[in-house]
DNA sequence: GTAACTGCAAACGCTTTGCACTCCC
DNA sequence: GGGAGTGCAAAGCGTTTGCAGTTAC
């Protein structure tokens, strides 16, 4: 998604287009290792000084209200922000945390099969493996 | 898991047996609906009044540690904790946020499938499906 | 011009910590 | 008897809220 498209997206919907705005959502989307408020805080406030923190927030759950991001709960307590809308199982390694995506091809086919006697309609999935990296392997 | 078993697990691992842990051990182990720390700490209170909420803390973490339970968190903040560690999926209401397990007859086979070209040892996973239950689903 | 947005600081809620008292073994 | 566990209250920390000043449109 290129900066006219979310422009375009925030008139459609009323809201306004700020530079703080575009900055966070252009930052989150443009990654997928799934950033938390903090670290895209800190990221943000190299080029935008006076950046808060509150606005991140705000500007997270608009996101969110908009489906461009979905929100992930992690035991530790610590939330991070996942802009892949699709089917993909998210691998996080049980040590540091990092997360990164994997779409096996089959994933789709395989999801609806599991599902397959469920008479219920899902309006969302999230799919965790936890594993240890390969840095953190080295580490030990 | 009965009582006489989770006192042997305590006592090998080398920690002691109290009525607190007990109970709140029993409580999680029996329900599979996940609940929250604040939930078991409301039952509980009503036949051990003097209880406190550390402790429940406490006792949730040494049975994370000692692989009974898995912690759960969810984007609103919440952590709910899980007593079956198979492969299951949580079936997430969206709105009231009730938790039930479900278990497909194939969901070994077709998980297995899902990670077939993966070269890394997976050591737990969480899979979420988040719906409307019957019950919200009356009240809109 | 005005309604929405930002930035700051205070408030909030859940979880953890510290410590004296208690209880298991 | 001694060390681990409990209960209480305070501290901690990430997130939300309220509000005055600012900005998009």
């Amino acid at each position: 998604m290129d900066d006219e498209q979310l422009i375009n997206l925030f008139r459609e919907k009323g809201f306004k287009v700020t530079v703080q705005r575009l900055a966070i959502c252009k930052y989150v989307l443009g990654r997928d290792d799934h950033p938390s408020a903090e670290q895209i805080y800190q990221a943000l406030k190299i080029d935008y000084p006076t950046i808060s923190l509150g606005t991140i927030y705000k500007t997270l759950h608009l996101m969110q209200d908009l489906n461009l991001i979905q929100e992930l709960g992690f035991k530790d307590g610590t939330v991070r922000y996942d802009p892949d809308m699709d089917l993909h199982i998210n691998m996080v390694c049980s040590d540091c945390g990092t997360i990164h995506d994997y779409k096996p091809d089959n994933i789709n086919k395989l999801w609806e099969e599991m599902l397959l006697n469920l008479e219920i309609e899902p309006n969302g999935q999230r799919i965790d493996l936890y594993y240890q990296c390969s840095e953190c392997k080295k580490r030990n």
